[in-house]
DNA sequence: AACGAAAAATTGGTCATACCATCTGTCCGC
DNA sequence: GCGGACAGATGGTATGACCAATTTTTCGTT
C-alpha cells in the first residue's frame, strides 16, 4: 500500500528551538554555561524576540535552560539536536501514597538486581560506607531520614541507568511531603534497618535476586506498618 | 536545625499556566474540547498575549496543548493544578533503548506479579482473550504490533495502579519511535510468542513470582535479539 | 429551497518597539 | 583600601499591528 507521508508544518519557534540545540552543540556549550542575550540570539537567528522567548519557554518547561533576571540564561542540562524528551504527566492528587510506593517498590526492586549484577566494586564499597553511616545515625538520633535518602538514591547510582534516577526523584519528593503531612513520623526505619545491610551484602555478594527479595521485604514492611 | 524557605519568585508566565490549569478543570473541558481564543484568554487573565502565548507554549511542550492555526487550541491531555510534568532526557542512541527497556522491565515485571496477587478473575479472563488475538495476528502476518501492544498495556490495568500507566505509556511511545527509526525491525515477536500465553497462564494460577520471572525471560529474549 | 462559491470574521503566528525590574560590575569618594 | 552609588546589561511585560490558515457567513445561481 502507498502510504502518504503527513504534511508537517514546522511553526518558526520550533524551528528556533532546534536552532539552539545545534547551537548549543556547536558551540560545546556545558552545563551552567551562560547562553547568549535574548536580543543577541534572536537578531543571530533572524526572528523577532517574542518568537525566540517562545523558544526558550519551551526549553525550560523541559527543564533544559533557567533563566535569571539581569544575569542571563542557563543551562540546565545537556543538548543537542538528538535529544527527545520524554514527558510524564500524573496527578497527585488522584495517586494515593500506597500507589507511589508500588512504583518505588518496582525500580528500587530491579535497580537493586541491576546494581548486583554489574556496578564496580568501588562503587559498592561505597555503599558499604553508607550503610555504616545509616546505622550511625539511627544509633544516635533513633532515626536516619537523611542517610536512608542518600543510600537509597545510591542505589539508583549503582543501577547505572539515569532513567531510573530521573523517574525517582520527583517520586522520592511526593513520598516526603506524604511523610510530613498527611502522616507523621513512622516507626519502619528500626524494622527496616537490619534488611540495609542485607540488601548491601547481597550486592556485593552479586546475588541479583537476592538483593531483589530484600527490597522487596523492605517494602512488605513499610506497606505492613502503614496498614497500622 | 532551623530551616530558611528558599525564596520563591513567581513568573507572570508561571502564574498564567496555573490559572490556567485551574480555568481548565473548572470549566470541566475535556480531552480534545477547545480553548478559549488567545486574545480572549490574555483579557479574562489580565495580561498580555504574549505572555499568555508564553504559557501556552510552555503547555504545548508538555504535551497538553496542541494549537491549530486558524482553528483555535485544543486540549490533548487532562489537566488541573495537581497535575505535575516529569521530564526525562533521552538521546537518541543504542544506549537509551536499553535503558528504556530496562525501565519497562521493572515496572512490568512488579505489574505482572501485582496482577497475578490482585486482579479480578474476568479481567484475567480478558487477558486470556488478548492473547488469542495475538497468537492469531502472529499466524496471519507473521507479525503482532497491535495485539502486542494491546497485550502489554492490558498487564497494566491489571496491576491497578494508574501510576504504572502513566508512566509506561509515553516509555512505551519513546521506544515505538526507536524500532522506527534507528532500529529496523526486529524478530523477537516470533520468540517471546510462547510466553505471552504463559505469563496468563502464571497470572490466572495467581503466581506473582511466576509471572515476574516470565516477564524477565521476555525481556532477555529482546535484549539479546538486540545485541545480535 | 438547495447548493456552491465568494466574502467576511476568527484565530494562531510573527514582528517592531518601548518600558520596567533585577542583577552585576565599575567607578567615585571617603 | 573599602563601601556605596551609579550605569549598563539582561530577562519580564505591554501595545499594537499585520500575516496566513481556517471557519463561518453571505449571497447569487440553479
Amino acid at each position: 500500500m502507498a502510504t502518504i507521508a503527513k504534511v508537517v508544518t514546522q511553526t518558526k519557534t520550533e524551528a528556533v528551538v532546534e536552532s539552539l540545540a545545534r547551537f548549543v552543540t556547536e558551540a560545546k556549550l556545558q552545563v551552567s554555561d551562560r547562553l547568549p542575550a535574548e536580543r543577541d540570539l534572536a537578531i543571530a537567528l533572524g526572528v523577532s524576540r517574542p518568537v525566540l522567548r517562545e523558544a526558550l519557554k519551551r526549553l525550560e518547561a523541559l527543564g533544559v535552560i533557567e533563566p535569571r533576571p539581569g544575569s542571563g540564561t542557563f543551562l540546565r542540562t545537556t543538548l543537542s539536536p538528538n535529544h527527545t524528551h520524554l514527558v510524564v504527566q500524573v496527578d497527585l492528587e488522584r495517586e494515593s501514597l500506597i500507589q507511589l510506593l508500588e512504583l518505588r517498590r518496582a525500580l528500587e526492586s530491579e535497580a537493586a538486581a541491576m546494581a548486583a549484577a554489574r556496578a564496580p566494586d568501588e562503587a559498592i564499597a561505597n555503599l558499604g560506607g553508607l550503610v555504616d553511616q545509616l546505622e550511625d545515625e539511627f544509633r544516635r538520633t533513633g532515626d536516619n531520614p537523611e542517610s536512608d535518602k542518600a543510600f537509597h538514591m545510591a542505589l539508583y547510582v549503582l543501577a547505572e541507568n539515569r532513567l531510573f534516577w530521573d523517574v525517582i526523584t520527583p517520586v522520592w519528593e511526593q513520598l516526603e511531603t506524604f511523610w510530613q503531612y498527611p502522616l507523621g513520623k513512622r516507626d519502619f526505619a528500626k524494622r527496616t534497618l537490619p534488611l540495609h545491610r542485607e540488601l548491601y551484602e547481597r550486592i556485593r555478594a552479586r546475588d541479583p535476586e537476592g538483593a531483589r527479595k530484600v527490597v522487596h521485604r523492605m517494602f512488605e514492611i513499610v506497606e505492613e506498618d502503614l496498614r497500622a
